[in-house]
DNA sequence: CCAACAACCTGATGTCCGTCATGTTATTTC
DNA sequence: GAAATAACATGACGGACATCAGGTTGTTGG
């Protein structure tokens, strides 16, 4: 069972305040009609850091999506060891990372990145809709295909690359994905520690240190997990596909 | 574009012959009309060892489904080094491995183990089809979650792992999606040469060869390419999920 | 059957990276 | 703002695995 918050928050939505689907590409298709029943359905809560939004194990019962904040996917080993999966952010899926639309529980954990807010609804109310709306599962169906392209993408990444062009494969994609323009280079929106990027390339805090601190000597990076800037892009993404 | 195979045949399927759409989960939800509408369209191909089903690249016109024999889905470095995504047996469905249905190039290559034979067909005869019939559009997100979560257990095997334990993983998954009875233990179906096997685990040949011979020396298994045989299962499970 | 080739095997050597141990700087928290 | 904690940093050491180089067995094809 997932620990609830202590302080989380958790509400029906009305259609009367500012529509909480705006933004979530995977529900803009669906016609008016649609989304008033999608949003009588729909549940907010919030999350903070320690928290669990739900545990590998657990029942798969809803269907999530991120609308604030960041999330990690993360897999553990009874051992302690730690991988983290994927990092969603608002608009994306999961359930868990979206894998278990055919499974009755949860193959991960999904654990909030600061302060998130999360909408959920019945995987019942979803397929339904889906049924309902060819249109909306093509676009699921599209979504997904994206999904198991990237995964594939960091398997290939972990079996073939070394640490450091992994590290700095990842620094690209949450560029990317996540960076804001900053005078001096892209700003990382995700406070990020080198435990956290270490478990998201596979390898250990003390490595991605030593590995940071040879990219800050290059001057390809700077800061730390609270303001991490990327001052060389192209220099990173050199390295990340340096055969 | 991908070389056609010499001697490789290439003929539309009427449906006088016997159905060749049995034996594939992803389209027996279809209504008797629908089938009749795909059956017109799918066309049958046969290749053998050394060709390309398609490489990566190349555009995504097509969708395909093994029909007879093992597909291997491959990326490769420009410096000659290969990892095998995923081994693809009778009734999956692959372009190229299922990740394209956004994209406009297959991510990776696709090259058959041994004789295969292929069924194929425009992308767009077959999102004409999800789109009329939203059970078989449920029936390939739901595939497209199973193949998600595998990748992922792919991708987290692969960060936190040995060698030996993710060879006995790949061991022990073909033995349960393609082994035979035999009477000294099961038999693999595939013909799987060590550097297939290193090429899957994200290692080199000289270190399965290494591993294998642990391996057989510990009576986990033996024999090679041709005839691989686990002897002990239960044995290489216990190494594949030893934390 | 013999040649040619692919697959398999073995050893020596180096390197990447994990582990452990310990110290220093940031960030919270009260 | 001091104490407590989390994050960052550095060094020493070893083990897992890649690499290179060579040798043996097995399979295929003329």
């Amino acid at each position: 069972m997932s620990k609830r918050p202590s302080k989380s928050s958790s509400e029906p939505l009305s259609a009367a305040r500012r529509d909480p689907l705006d933004g979530i590409p995977l529900l803009n298709i669906l016609s008016a009609h649609d989304r008033q029943r999608v949003l009588k359905e729909l549940t907010e809560s919030r999350y903070r850091k320690g928290d669990f939004i739900f545990r590998e194990g657990d029942p798969t019962e809803y269907f999530h999506i991120v609308k604030e904040g960041t999330v990690k996917c993360v897999k553990s080993t009874p051992d302690g060891k730690e991988c983290t999966l994927k990092v969603l952010m608002p608009g994306d899926l999961f359930c868990c990372d979206a894998a278990a639309f055919d499974g009755t529980a949860h193959p991960g954990t999904a654990q909030p990145m600061g302060e998130v807010s999360i909408l959920r609804m019945r995987k019942k109310t979803y397929f339904d809709m889906l049924r309902r709306s060819p249109e909306a599962a093509l676009e699921v169906i599209k979504y997904l295909g994206n999904r198991l392209h990237e995964a594939q993408e960091k398997a290939k990444v972990l079996a073939l690359d070394r640490a450091d062009q992994r590290l700095a494969a990842l620094l690209v994609d949450l560029a990317a994905r996540n960076g804001q323009a900053d005078p001096h280079g892209i700003r990382l929106g995700i406070r990020l520690t080198r435990q956290d990027m270490a478990n998201m390339v596979g390898t250990t805090t003390e490595t991605v240190i030593r590995i940071m601190g040879r990219f800050k000597r290059q001057q390809l990076v700077s800061g730390t997990a609270n303001r991490l800037l990327i001052r060389n892009l192209a220099g990173l993404k050199a390295l990340a596909s340096a055969s």
